[in-house]
DNA sequence: ATTAGGCGTGGGAACGCTCCCAATTCTGGT
DNA sequence: ACCAGAATTGGGAGCGTTCCCACGCCTAAT
């Protein structure tokens, strides 16, 4: 091979060097099917001694198909990208894309580009849309549904927004690990919750009813206190909460940095952590390893739910419309040393 | 505008509701130059109402040009991903990208893929190539090159690689940091550096040499510990240096996680910082805003550094083969607390 | 032997655009 | 009023593929 000319051979070339016409070249190239052994083999012979690489162009042209498929990330989210759990989407995503030999297009969207987006965002472009992270009163999705681009959100949209999504399953997460204090022998369970306006707040604190409700709990008030997925809020939640009912046993705290926040709030007063109260997070985020005792949490996985995004987008762009539209990723507990 | 036809409507659809040729209309997209006013307003308008969105492939076919960049990240790299620094770099590569009005291609390369990647990396693909944190050992960049395609390094490539690259100045900015801790009357300034093999540990040694020498002070052996950039090595950098010179009282870490780690060596010392010892890192990663106490630390923005390379490349993909092949990122102090 | 049916095969047409050249229109100078 | 030259313009050619149709050849049935 490698006899690299100055301009890249084309499948006319390779055809011409193996003996036989540009149709049945392509054949080999594509589908495969229909190809007698002789050609197939002179034809792959000549593809390598040649170094052909199809144009993506040119068949992009011809075929209406571009094999790439845009991942748009609303930029206005300064963090998004550093945390380790879009991080690992992104990931996902991109490994899953590339088994289905698809080229990610990278769109960080920042508000004032938002224009030029929905332009950019043609059949012309991308045969598909992966939208992560946008702001909860977005229609954007819809928007280019109505474009007749295949999307697939990730992390649950509004209500009434039509589109394929794919989100951790926050309920039954939340159920496992107030199961797990259950089972410890909790008989104080309470929670440090997410914000009631976030999708993940609502539907972990929902899930903790549900799983203390299953056990035959009562739900205390007292044993309630919301914070905003921050450490401090966290610590400040803890606090409360010893203040409210000071026999507290257990806590499920909706996110991991909250849990830190509540076991630095446990340390001040005193309270030994399993051996007093025992405490589970919510996320598996690579700081609860670290964590003094290590953590118990809830683990989801942004590998996974990247590869359950693109899954989700290939079945919708091969035109069966799935039902239902959207996939709850099941979770499960890693138990450390914190409960 | 919007009436939205089965059918993306084409450039000849555009000139004919323009009343003008095809190459007219194509002249108002493009160049520009050398079209009436009447002509260009007709075709503007028409392109309006059609709602019409240049066909990718097709333009991509005849100019032998993509319009897109491809960003490869060597996916061994887990942790990537994650950290502020990279995430950063991306952000700033991805505006600077929309900025010229480029598609960024995101190749996240595990070891595996290795072979179809390079067979990918074509002109018939993208028009150039940002590489991202390839091991030290790594020849692609030179390889990737040798397909013509140009190609600029995040991160210094070993010596002998011929390609552009931008890094971050590290030996200006240790050089920085001893300047400040020498201007805060520091007499026994020690430096916990970084792996002799990866390029930041070593410069960041070499900039907290010159930075000693500049001022007249001696390198002394006793000064000097060596840690993996982890905290716990830092911790035990620091604890080294207090073993062999109780009355060090001031540090130069070439990161910030390694600073953490002095830090808390410090603490568990007894000595008070910034009081007794001045600590400096590296980096400013977010970590440094919340320590305690907060971090003097070297800046560097990540963001500047992918816009950079970003410039660098479509400089090159413009021809001009820039003199010299790399740039050099300027830091800055960022004096925070504990020094 | 003769012919119907398959299997492989070759290559024309088309995808939507830019490039470029020849044709047309316009300008101003004589 | 006429002409040279500049300014615009229209549209053919061609970019590299895939799609598809028609053609030849081989096998097996009559």
């Amino acid at each position: 091979m490698a006899r690299r000319p100055r301009t890249r051979p084309t499948l006319e070339e390779v055809a011409a060097l193996a003996g036989v016409g540009r149709g049945t070249a392509s054949r080999v190239i594509n589908g495969g099917a229909k190809v007698s052994d002789r050609a197939r083999q002179a034809v792959e012979n000549a593809i390598a001694e040649l170094g052909y690489v199809p144009n993506a162009a040119a068949r992009a042209l011809v075929t209406r198909r571009t094999d790439a498929v845009a991942l748009v990330i609303a930029e206005s989210e300064e963090r998004v990208f550093g945390e380790p759990f879009f991080a690992g989407i992104v990931r996902g995503i991109g490994a899953a894309l590339a088994t289905a030999e698809r080229q990610l297009v990278l769109i960080l969207a920042d508000a004032r580009r938002r224009g030029s987006l929905e332009h950019y965002l043609t059949r012309q472009h991308v045969d598909g849309v992966l939208l992560l992270s946008l702001h909860g009163d977005d229609t954007l999705p819809d928007r280019i549904r109505g474009h007749g681009l295949p999307v697939v959100v990730g992390g649950r949209p509004r209500p009434d927004v039509q589109t394929g999504f794919v989100d951790v399953d926050n309920v039954q997460g939340a159920g496992l690990a107030v199961a797990h204090l259950v089972d410890r022998g909790r008989t104080r369970i309470a929670t440090i919750a997410g914000p009631a306006d976030m999708v993940a707040g609502s539907s972990r604190f929902e899930g903790y009813v549900a799983g203390l409700t299953a056990a035959d709990r009562p739900i205390d008030e007292r044993l309630v206190a919301r914070g905003d997925f921050s450490q401090e809020s966290g610590a400040r939640g803890m606090r409360a909460l010893l203040d409210r009912e000071p026999a507290v046993d257990g806590v499920f705290c909706a996110n991991d940095l909250m849990a830190v926040g509540a076991l630095q709030a446990l340390r001040e007063h005193g309270r030994r952590v399993p051996d007093d109260v025992s405490v589970v997070g919510f996320e598996d985020a690579p700081i609860a390893r670290s964590t003094v005792p290590p953590l118990t949490t809830v683990h989801q996985s942004p590998w996974a739910m990247g590869g359950e995004m693109v899954a989700l987008l290939l079945e919708t762009m091969a035109g069966s419309d799935p039902t239902p539209p959207g996939r709850m990723l099941p979770t499960r507990l890693v138990v450390r040393q914190s409960s």
